[in-house]
DNA sequence: CGAGTGTTTGATAATGTTCAAGAAGCGTGG
DNA sequence: CCACGCTTCTTGAACATTATCAAACACTCG
């Protein structure tokens, strides 16, 4: 779990023109955050696989933009059981939190080699309380405070059956959001160990469940890419509620 | 779950003095937030059990401070399944949140008679970003947020034995920590079926798991009240961690 | 091709649920 | 004080779900 840092980058450009998107769908920027942003973005980092964003404990001094790759946050037991408490996408920001000195209540790992820049920006915007950067941060952090709930819920209550659907059906939305779907379409860039050790159960049986998912024509699956067939069915299967639409470019 | 308003409240000054001993382990109150605290305190209400304190999606703007008596944080799946996020204990706060316009992710429910009072110096302080009462709510939050980490943890990767373990300890020390142990006892003042929709098992097995802890003299129990007989031996089933202590009050 | 990792399969065991019924506790009204 | 009805707790038996173990298979990469 070392660090492995790369001073390259496999493709600057589009990495800057998918954060860019992030962020001016609540508002154009002022001069000043468009500068920070960009600043922020020509310094962007790849580690790979296995590398730990934030230990536990740490102070969270300095927000991250995910732009590439997949992380975790997650905890794990004495005797070596993980509980993965929530999925990072392009697009998420990992370590930002509104209090000021907060500690990192759970350990951030890169499931796949991720690209990320650091954006201190995003912790000044949160504090100054107003702007499109502030309205992004503000419901990043929303939205993750949503999501813990619904793992809660899913660990609690759903069956084998029923949790899987709705973390397919949470990353599919995820990923709409970012745009990075492709058609019903997107990639689970990590193995079913992760995807397990999510869902709170034996990779055995979560292979399993994948397999009568696709019996039942739900699902496709080539190697590592997932098809969701049946939207509205698989909605019904696990009582997942589809988040409303990111609203689109304010007036200021 | 319809709310019953009592104008009267049982024991008024016992109350007042458990929610001014909250605050002043961060240190001394400003002659302002004082007066703001004991007018809060004065208008206390209490509420039966089943009443709804906050609704899923509500706007939070006024936090409550809970004096007296439990109530949980709940889901409520669309069969009717229920998964309990979090308990709410004395001298805990509810509908506090550091983004201003922000929603309630679950609803809250009183799961016995309950006395709160409603406390906007605690979102004020919040925003104020210093003082005793900043370091409280900042510390309260902080401690709800770890409590949800928990809990997908247990839900997740513990057996039914362990998640019952640690979600005692968890009352114990919480209680403890508000001076409301009684040697190594309190009450649970709730039916099983509660504990069991925290732990996300049925009321059966719930029921099971508490009487082996009884077989094995971890526990005991007579009607409501519990006491942890073996601490250590506890912490160690379940991988618990104790929190650390509350600092003491801080020169300012 | 061969090593290593990840996926799939089968058999078996453990864990937890469901259903149904009886016992115990508790408040209410007579 | 007792009888009644209600809720909660407890018990047993059958069942369902999920885990564990071990081995085979498949894929990738050098």
């Amino acid at each position: 779990m070392t660090a492995h840092l790369h001073s390259h980058h496999r493709s600057l450009a589009p990495l800057r023109d998918f954060a860019s998107k992030l962020f001016t769908a609540h508002g154009a920027l002022t001069p000043a955050e468009e500068i920070q942003v960009n600043t922020s973005l020509a310094a962007m980092e790849t580690v790979t696989a296995g590398t730990e964003l934030f230990v536990e404990g740490q102070l969270l001094n300095c927000p991250l933009l995910l732009l590439e790759g997949w992380a975790v946050r997650q905890r794990v037991l004495s005797d070596g059981r993980r509980q993965i408490v929530s999925f990072i996408l392009p697009g998420d920001v990992m370590g930002l939190c509104e209090r000021t000195d907060a500690v990192a209540l759970c350990s951030t790992v890169a499931v796949t080699d991720v690209t990320f820049a650091s954006m201190p920006v995003l912790a000044d915007a949160l504090r100054a309380k107003s702007g499109a950067l502030y309205r992004w941060s503000r419901e990043a952090i929303a939205t993750q405070e949503r999501g813990l709930y619904d793992q809660v819920v899913r660990l609690g209550r759903q069956s084998a059956y029923e949790r899987l659907v709705h973390q397919l059906l949470d990353f599919y939305y995820r990923l709409r959001g970012v745009d990075l779907l492709e058609g019903h379409s997107f990639a689970l860039p990590f193995t079913q160990e992760v995807l397990s050790d999510a869902l709170g159960l034996s990779t055995v049986h979560t292979n399993r469940t994948l397999q009568q998912l696709r019996r039942e024509h739900l699902i496709e699956s080539h190697g590592q890419i997932i098809h969701l067939i049946n939207l509205p069915r698989l909605a019904e299967i696990c009582d997942y509620q589809p988040p409303r639409q990111v609203r689109k470019p304010l007036a200021l």
